[in-house]
DNA sequence: AAAGAGATGGTCT
DNA sequence: GACCATCTCTTTT
């Protein structure tokens, strides 16, 4: 379970940390997924080893961070789409411009601006203990218990249910 | 408050 | 050459 757990990195002398709030699910029989048809150079790292990063440019212009999950070879990820800033948050707003908190890390492309993401962390070990970029639960409970709902911002199967939510 | 459009570039066919 | 797991700004109600 990624909900609830903390995302820490410490990129360019940065060091940002947020509460996953919002993740969305994706495996290899999905149409909407990167996987779905077969492993090609972009996709790779997720189906390398679980508890990596996958990271992917949106768009051309914003960059969306992926834990992998299920076993190697499976091409399973998780995107995490939304993040409650914790630690580093002068650094997360200078990066995002200013902005107001509620408008900071909530959404893909918004977080992965405030952490300091992109392409050349793609396929980085999440659980390293000397890593730059961790995932780390500190044992906290979640606020609330996790919210079930339909996925958004995709054009295909966006009704599969695997958006996850604890707000 | 909601809706629409443009930006922009890597990846795949 | 088309497609996008998005965001921001502008326009319209």
């Amino acid at each position: 379970m990624l909900l609830n757990k903390l995302l820490v990195c410490n990129l360019g002398g940065e060091a940002v940390a947020g509460r996953i709030i919002e993740v969305e699910a994706y495996d290899q029989d999905d149409p909407a997924s990167h996987t779905f048809r077969g492993r090609t150079e972009r996709n790779a790292a997720m189906f390398g080893p679980p508890g990596h990063l996958y990271v992917y440019l949106s768009y051309g212009i914003h960059h969306c961070a992926n834990v992998v999950v299920g076993g190697e070879g499976q091409g399973e990820a998780v995107l995490i789409r939304s993040v409650e800033v914790v630690e580093g948050l002068d650094a997360a707003r200078r990066r995002r411009g200013n902005r107001e908190l509620g408008d900071l890390t909530n959404g893909p492309g918004k977080l992965s601006q405030a952490f300091g993401l992109d392409l050349s962390h793609d396929g980085q070990d999440l659980c390293s203990s000397n890593g730059l970029i961790r995932l780390v639960d500190d044992g906290m409970l979640p606020p609330r218990s996790p919210q079930v709902g339909p996925r958004v911002g995709l054009t295909k199967a966006v009704d599969t249910p695997w958006r996850f939510s604890c707000r």
